[in-house]
DNA sequence: TCAAAAACGATCAAAATCAATCGAAATCGA
DNA sequence: TCGATTTCGATTGATTTTGATCGTTTTTGA
């Protein structure tokens, strides 16, 4: 890090406020003057900027990113409190990762958050079939391995036999996968048998599988059935889900976390 | 502060410099004038040659580098320097696109241009190994394989030998590929190894090769050897190319089309 | 709907940075 | 060694960036 005795060179200060921008969804000016320590004069000049690039769109106040993929959720109010948990997800599930240890990240928002999370690291691998995760991942961070496959557009990930024919080459440490829903009753289902092959192949390949669903996905049941919950090693959810989910789910020996 | 027996020699401080701003991403005038014990106006002017070698992109107040990953703008400004003759070259190569055909798209900005063409046809099939025309083509256009495998930052692509995994499984009609480098002696060369190696086993599983490249690729011989001449079908170039290329190649059975 | 509060944009002056110029010092070739 | 050439550092005037001020617009809450 250079010293901090010189203010931040500008693209240097536009970059971090775009970063705030994004991890936040959205971000006030007051709190990116406090943040940066400029005039509000200056932060209201790089948002004029940054939106001339499309990264951000100004509005009163402060800014939306423009650029976090998820921001449909951060629009609507009733998902973004499961944005807020979900992000708490993600951050507790980058606790689990070891060093030097090898990750699969599923599709999904959630896996999303865990992503950007995993930017940091350079100790890692981390395989996935998710467009998204990859493209968080482009510019840094770990080794990346792409399944590769047929492109699903509405998912934004790689399913098909071509995807597990690299997935049937690897070995992950740690699986973190998504889900659209699960119960007790029917563990894990989804709504594509496509993907829930794909997830099924990483089931298989993987020393730990570690669920990542919010309380929303609670006694939710897709289409496709994926696994049963003796596949799965730990769940983290949010407080938010039922008693009884937990307290059965431990019995059965899967770790529950609630961040 | 004594001056030390040898000061740097200049193309030496030129090179610190350049690591110097590489590694932090940006760097001020005033840091690199403290680190290196010579004057600002040093500083400044061995910006301005580096900026001409495209290693940094000075702004007010220091540089920014056009190596790291901090900015994508090695990439873009890539795409920009060449890039009218470069989106000559992919429109030609868009009238080769019949339909219902599979096309392989290889890394570089050329047929990255032609991925944003073909993003308008939904009849064909695009199998690619670049991240970005990944991307390209992510929110609508024509069915996508992805051939999955190693990510090399510094290319955007896949390469190694799960990303062959899947293109022994399959075949395209056309291969468009970019090059680094060809020469009438040589043939086709560039950078990596691995990248070379890729290129070779879809040009082995294609139909017809079809070979991106402007003039200033010309007679640039690179590190890895990709392919002979006798493997490729089709040459777009333009028409700065020297005469004796044109000559020699359509003498030797290649199509050469200079748009 | 109206008024207070917050946020905004425009403008200007101060500070930082830059480009141009010139002379000194080092380097090179004969 | 000497003169030519290049490299470097300092100075100065020009440019850019920044922060503060002030009138205007938007939002909030009664």
């Amino acid at each position: 890090m250079i010293q901090e005795a010189h203010p931040a060179l500008a693209p240097e200060r536009r970059d971090r406020i775009r970063n705030l921008v994004r991890d936040g969804g959205v971000a006030r000016v007051e709190d990116l003057r406090k943040n940066l320590k400029v005039s509000v004069a200056t932060i209201r000049r790089d948002l004029e900027i940054l939106e001339e690039e499309g990264k951000v769109k100004r509005v009163h106040g402060g800014a939306v990113s423009m650029e976090s993929r998820l921001e449909e959720s951060i629009f609507d109010d009733k998902t973004n409190l499961a944005g807020k948990q979900k992000k708490k997800i993600a951050e507790d599930a980058l606790t689990l990762v070891g060093h030097e240890e090898s990750v699969f990240l599923d599709g999904g928002s959630t896996t999303l958050f865990l992503a950007r999370l995993l930017k940091q690291r350079t100790d890692i691998t981390v395989v996935t079939n998710s467009v998204r995760a990859m493209e968080e991942l482009a510019d840094s961070g770990p080794r990346v391995i792409f399944t590769g496959g047929e492109f699903r557009r509405i998912s934004q990930t790689m399913v098909g036999p071509l995807s597990t024919v690299v997935l049937e080459q690897i070995r992950v440490d740690k699986a973190f996968m998504g889900t659209m829903g699960f119960c007790l009753k029917n563990g894990i289902t989804t709504t594509d048998p496509n993907e829930a092959y794909v997830k099924r192949v990483v089931a298989e390949n993987a020393g730990q599988v570690i669920l990542l669903a919010d309380a929303t996905k609670a006694d939710k049941v897709s289409f496709a059935r994926v696994s049963d919950w003796d596949q799965v090693d730990i769940l983290i959810s949010d407080p938010a889900i039922p008693k009884h989910f937990t307290k059965t789910l431990r019995k059965r020996g899967i770790k529950v976390r609630l961040p």
